[in-house]
DNA sequence: TAATATAACTAACATTGATAGTTTAATTGA
DNA sequence: TCAATTAAACTATCAATGTTAGTTATATTA
């Protein structure tokens, strides 16, 4: 079933996330590549379709594997002790793959339905920790927003020029999501301020 | 002094600018850039020293420019309407310019010492804002980097890919700051969960 | 007006993404 | 076992883009 069967498509992203991480998300190339993989650069396309479509596959895979992470992270946990585990795991993630920071926060492919799929799994994972939270439909989603857009800020700023040595990032995080969350709780038992 | 005087290093750097927001960061070429201008790509090389630099110094600019823009929106203004309001300043800046958000989240050039300068006022603007909360030096470097974390965070995703349209993003984004601002509050009467 | 300096130009090259067409090797089935 | 098929490699080639070298043209200045 195939020929010289050596490689494969899971083989060739694989690679490819391992540069992305080793040499940042925009210089992946195809060239490195394929060097890398021991093959010549249109031999690639054997298994890609070109390094837009690979993008857009690691971005799909990135985001899945994320997810499973996250799940890992917040199993048996609820409410705060949920909401902080995802946004550790999260930044963990991040950390552990710099050249993926970019794929999490890229679109999901319109034409690629299980990419799409996985997308919607994203979402719906995040709403079910922040039930926790007795938020209403609305609130939930400014609340899971919220702690999205900070923890992904905080990954990509840590990650270009990271944040100076004097004060540790790793206690800023903490309490950046602390403090989102006891504003979640506050709303939660009604007394909130606006 | 200058032959030709139709053009030079700001009217590149303005141009370049305007093709970043209007295909994207990652997609400026110096060959668009040049045909725009109405040059051909290698003349660019009498203005600026290539792409590399070329982007450097756009994150340099773009930084002066949100720093003034903060300036403007924060003026007369300390504690929490100032935090609110660098916030919204950061936000309305990167929705007006959504290909210098990368350039605004660069680390800035170390061989340019006025661009280290511009970084270096950066901070010092962002802890004077948070020094309307009273909290310790410490806390108070953890709050700018919240907020920031959060600006610009909420400034990718929502550049990347939206939000969906269900829930207003505006309203999101305030809800976001607010509950952060809050916390603060609570760190500065004393009365902090952590 | 001649000299100088600046900024344009052409020519050329390296890197990288991509396509077309060919060759090689592994699997399959008579 | 061996021919047919198929998958995956290859070479050759091209387009786009960043860059350098060397040349030409034009504006300023002495």
């Amino acid at each position: 079933m195939s020929p010289r069967g050596n490689l494969n498509r899971t083989v060739v992203v694989q690679k490819a996330i391992e540069l992305s991480n080793k040499n940042g998300w925009e210089h992946l190339n195809l060239h490195q590549l394929a060097r890398e993989l021991g093959i010549r650069t249109p031999s690639l396309y054997n298994h890609i379709g070109g390094l837009p479509e690979l993008r857009k596959f690691i971005s799909w895979k990135a985001t899945a594997a994320l997810i499973e992470k996250i799940k890992d992270a917040t199993i048996g946990k609820s409410g705060a002790d949920a909401c902080l585990a995802m946004a550790w795991a999260y930044l963990e993630f991040a950390r552990a793959n710099p050249g993926l920071i970019s794929a999490i926060a890229a679109a999901p492919d319109k034409e690629n339905k299980e990419a799409m799929e996985t997308d919607k799994n994203f979402i719906q994972m995040g709403m079910a920790i922040m039930s926790g939270f007795n938020l209403g439909q609305t609130e939930s989603i400014h609340a899971l927003r919220a702690i999205r857009c900070a923890t992904h800020g905080f990954a990509v700023l840590e990650n270009e020029q990271g944040f100076g040595i004097d004060i540790d990032p790793n206690v800023s995080f903490e309490w950046m999501i602390q403090s989102l969350v006891e504003s979640f709780r506050k709303w939660d038992s009604g007394d909130q301020y606006h």
